[in-house]
DNA sequence: CGATCAACTGGACTCGTGGTACAGTAGGTC
DNA sequence: GACCTACTGTACCACGAGTCCAGTTGATCG
């Protein structure tokens, strides 16, 4: 019965990580305090303590939490599109439509992405956290490169393109989407990107 | 003689902005004391009181440096590129060549936005510093945007596109690719991203 | 029924940091 | 000789992060 009991710990540290998310996308990892946590979760700084060893364990486990989210959400969203359409070019267009219309939906007033908050103070972690920051990007390059591949063998593109760049180039417009969005509070931003990324990509494999 | 006579306290103040642009990218604003500053300056705290009354006021003077520079750089970049090419898209694909050149060629290890770094710190900041972030972005759109609208002026292109997204692109693009670069520690992501940018505008105005 | 363990509570303590206050001073300027 | 700029020096306070450790509660297991 490990499902049903002894379960309130995860939980709470489930609460506490989510808490601790949203105020570091606010004011950063620095400014978020122990304090304000365990008031948002109801517990006391003993209670912290006991789920996360210090602050840097906690930085860690929101990495963590992020990039298995992250990763989750994304292969939901491509698995969906390739259901739709066998061709990997049509199927990953469609992805990328499906992709717009998620980010244009998002339930947060501000979204932001916990890795890119992050490393504008990866000063403050330590290597593991560090690197991984790095394998989730490269986890995004590595997926639409993968793909790009597939498209580039059976649509071959007139002249030579970047295409690790293009790969690079969803992951890019997402993190400077969610910036520019942020600083001008407008959450159409980001998708409108996401359809030009779009428009880019179909221009590139099959030409007007 | 005000260029020569007193100059000393507006180097002083100088090279405190420095100092705290640079930990500020690496650490965060609310990671970065004031004492730290001060060491590297080599003053003592009261001299950095009487340079700043508080540490919102070096925020705000740190962002107001920043965009200061920001301009400067792009207005001498986009410049040349017209000086370079008559036509209003052949003098921007130059510029836009001459800015991956130049964002290739940057001095620091990793290379950092201010501005992106305060926009995921921005509830420790008052309203006056979040709209100083807002307008830099948009003079970036606004400058993009008027370029754009002249090329498609010229060279209508076959379909409707989003001009507007396509003017964030270039800001989007430098945002997103610092913070993949600085993940990653690849100073060519961003110089790349910037160079599929301008082969996106290209095959916009310019269908092969 | 008693032992065990997860999930906490409570309290006391240290240290760094932001910020204030204020008095003093070196050196160039008018 | 008075004045101003650009500081130094010292003392002080409040707050909050983070550490440590001892104790408690309530469910579970043999």
């Amino acid at each position: 019965m490990l499902e049903t009991t002894h379960r309130k710990g995860a939980e709470t540290r489930e609460r506490l990580l989510a808490a601790a998310e949203s105020a570091v996308l606010a004011k950063g990892f620095a400014a978020t305090s122990i304090d304000e946590l365990i008031a948002a979760v109801g517990i006391t700084k003993s209670g912290f303590f006991y789920h996360f060893k210090d602050k840097a364990d906690l930085a860690k486990s929101m990495m963590l939490r992020y990039l298995e989210h992250d990763r989750a959400v994304l292969d939901d969203i491509f698995r969906r599109g390739d259901e739709l359409n066998e061709d990997p070019l049509h199927g990953f267009l469609v992805g990328l439509k499906l992709f717009a219309e998620m980010l244009g939906n998002l339930p947060e007033a501000h979204p932001g992405c916990l890795a890119a908050s992050f490393c504008y103070q990866d000063q403050l972690f330590n290597r593991e956290i560090r690197e991984l920051n790095a394998e989730g990007v490269l986890a995004w390059r590595t997926r639409f490169r993968e793909r790009l591949d597939v498209i580039a063998f059976r649509y071959p593109p007139r002249s030579e393109v970047d295409l690790e760049a293009m790969a690079d180039m969803a992951a890019t417009l997402v993190e400077g989407g969610l910036i520019l969005g942020r600083m001008l509070g407008d959450v159409t931003i980001l998708p409108r990107q996401i359809v030009l990324y779009r428009d880019f990509i179909r221009s590139v494999f099959l030409p007007a």
